[in-house]
DNA sequence: TTAGGGTTAG
């Protein structure tokens, strides 16, 4: 152009930062010969605020257009209404409250743009009495559709859907797509899937077309309810119209593959149109972690050059659902390496798992020390990570002054420190965390029961586990699994009570005796010496189990306890020339820096005589003092 | 020529 003015400037500042290229909008805004007023500054401080990363140029910007007052650019309600924006983005209340002081102090508080701007700044903020105060302050003519819209979206944020409904409804010709969007994002974030899909085929019913926030909102939708069908249905749709360019639709599409399962179909979506987007690839990452394809989680992890703690935990909880502790501590010890992220609850809780599976408590221990300095919230799930933890690294004490000092407890916190209790032989404490349980309305589950009677179980208590058992079917309607019949079998067992084990079994249905469940029959009936019953247990169990050797080697000894040799060496002989998977459980012991593992009759550790002299006085000690035997 | 409301991953 060969005469320029302030005008066309501006307007090719504003088309620049209109396409997101806020990079070429800066470089313009810094040529000497650019003409520059209140507007110039306006449009780069908005794509400043609203390009992800330039955030903090933004802030700079609006405090040098604040100095500037003398050369007569000031701020104005265009500028504070952006960067009020920004602070709802920032999610930052304090800068949000001071903006709108400055609107209060200019008189701007009472205009549509800034009724709707500070609903939003403080719904994002989560200060939802103060949104009340703007909405309900406001005259009706500042109160317009984006307003309306904003406060749709408030009251779905709150969890209230009546109210979000209330204003929807009352005046239904005032909704526009964003409307009918916001109510379908606000019914899926409230858990009720059905009704967002109803209402996403009521929007077209009643004339509004389906626009890529419409799309991506759907497939929110669709990948909580792990629908294939109707996921492959809009996919169909995308590709029709195109919309696929938009990454939260790709994503979303990515995504609704993974929740389903259906790699296969995730992984061509990804790549054709989720490459290389963040959302994408973490999508993917999940999705394989999740089923244990951690070869293939860790290629795309590896390909994420940003990693934040949503791909690190998708890692951590993939490896720890595997069982693999050692692999956890490892990237564990590659975030610390390599991430400036600090860690949040969920990286920690991962981490803890690790501990608690290998009895290892220092990292552990390092974990709450750090949690302890600094300050972290610790939300339930954490609280009940470190309790799991210490109870099962053995330190029980700890886990209780954890749990002792929480404010917040639900049903998951409880079971972990009733089954740490349980498992340390502190039964009656055990007892007690159910009755505070139970009063304080935490409502048990099956995973309670498992632990109350695994204490039973561990201390002989023939008469609190069928009181426990018969309380979890008729007071809570919990059907028995099998690690229930398990406990209760070999309570009878040990008790010697071989006449209650059967009079058990017999009510299990069939399809519910499972090899765990005749295991520990088996075990009950070998302790009783009932030859005849083994017998009749053996035939099931193979029958279910015959390629698991352990089950022979079980066999073998029951009949060997009752003297039975020749059945025995029967079973010995089934046994060569067959393919066998053995397990055997194993014990983990950290010292020292290093794992010790040990199995029954172990003799292959390089200590195993001063263990075996130790194992010696402490059973004997131990058939001293208990009632029991052990 | 500048501003406000709706959408993703653990």
């Amino acid at each position: 152009m060969p005469e320029r003015n302030v005008f066309s400037w501006n307007a090719v500042i504003a088309a620049y930062v209109k396409f997101n290229n806020v990079n070429e909008a800066r470089e313009l805004f810094k040529r000497d010969n650019c003409e520059r007023d209140l507007i110039t500054y306006n449009t780069l401080l908005s794509g400043f605020a609203k390009t992800d990363g330039c955030e903090s140029e933004a802030i700079e910007m609006f405090g040098e257009m604040h100095r500037k007052e003398k050369d007569g650019i000031w701020i104005d309600d265009f500028s504070v209404t952006t960067m009020v924006k920004l602070s709802a983005k920032l999610t930052n209340v304090f800068y949000g409250e001071q903006l709108h002081g400055v609107m209060v102090k200019t008189g701007n508080d009472a205009t549509k743009f800034s009724v709707s701007s500070l609903i939003h700044m403080y719904s994002k903020c989560g200060k939802f009495k103060e949104v009340c105060n703007v909405f309900n302050g406001s005259r009706v003519e500042f109160v317009d559709s984006v307003a309306r819209n904003a406060m749709i979206a408030a009251y779905c944020r709150e969890g209230d859907i009546d109210k979000a409904l209330s204003i929807f409804w009352r005046n239904p010709e005032l909704n526009d797509t964003i409307s009918w969007n916001t109510l379908i994002s606000g019914y899926a974030q409230n858990g009720y899937e059905e009704e967002a899909l109803k209402i996403a085929v009521s929007m077209e019913e009643n004339g509004l077309k389906w626009d890529e926030h419409t799309i991506a909102a759907v497939l929110n939708v669709l990948s909580s309810l792990k629908s294939l069908k109707i996921g492959k249905e809009v996919h169909a749709r995308v590709l029709k119209n195109g919309s696929y360019s938009n990454k939260f639709v790709s994503s979303g599409i990515v995504d609704v593959y993974c929740k389903c399962g259906n790699m296969k179909y995730a992984e061509s979506a990804h790549l054709l149109y989720g490459f290389r987007n963040l959302y994408s690839t973490s999508s993917m990452i999940v999705g394989y972690s999740s089923q244990g394809k951690m070869v293939e989680a860790k290629r795309l992890f590896d390909s994420v050059s940003e990693k934040n703690l949503v791909v690190w935990t998708a890692m951590f909880l993939g490896y720890l659902n595997l069982r693999q502790p050692d692999s956890v501590l490892e990237l564990a010890r590659d975030f610390i390496a390599n991430e400036t992220n600090v860690p949040d609850s969920l990286v920690m809780v991962s981490v803890l798992g690790a501990c608690s599976l290998q009895a290892y408590m220092e990292p552990g221990k390092e974990i709450h020390g750090h949690s302890l300095r600094t300050g972290i919230l610790m939300d339930k799930k954490l609280v009940t990570a470190f309790v799991d933890m210490y109870s099962k690294c053995g330190n029980v004490e700890y886990a209780e002054r954890i749990f002792d000092s929480s404010f917040e407890r639900d049903t998951v916190m409880y079971n972990a420190m009733i089954a740490g209790c349980a498992h340390h032989g502190h039964e009656a404490k055990s007892f007690q965390l159910f009755e505070d349980m139970t009063e304080g309305g935490f409502k048990p589950d099956e995973i309670t029961f498992m632990a109350l009677l695994s204490a039973c179980r561990h201390r002989g208590l023939v008469l609190a586990g069928e009181k426990y058992f018969k309380s979890m079917i008729e007071a809570y309607n919990i059907s028995p699994e099998a690690g229930h019949y398990t406990c209760m079998i070999d309570l009878y067992g040990k008790a010697n009570r071989l006449d209650k084990a059967i009079e058990l079994m017999e009510g299990i249905d069939q399809v519910e005796k499972d090899a765990v469940i005749l295991g520990a029959f088996l075990n009950a009936c070998s302790w009783n010496k009932n030859t005849e019953l083994v017998k009749e247990v053996e035939e099931k169990l193979l029958a279910i189990e015959g390629s698991n050797g352990s089950r022979y080697i079980q066999l073998a000894n029951a009949y060997a306890s009752s003297g039975r040799w020749d059945e025995m060496k029967r079973i010995r002989h089934q046994m060569r020339g067959k393919e066998l998977e053995k397990f055997s459980g194993c014990s983990l012991a950290y010292i020292d820096n290093q794992v010790h593992m040990f199995t029954s009759s172990d003799i292959s550790h390089f200590k195993t005589e001063a263990i075996y002299s130790m194992l010696h006085f402490v059973t004997k000690d131990l058939s001293e003092i208990s009632e029991y035997r052990i």
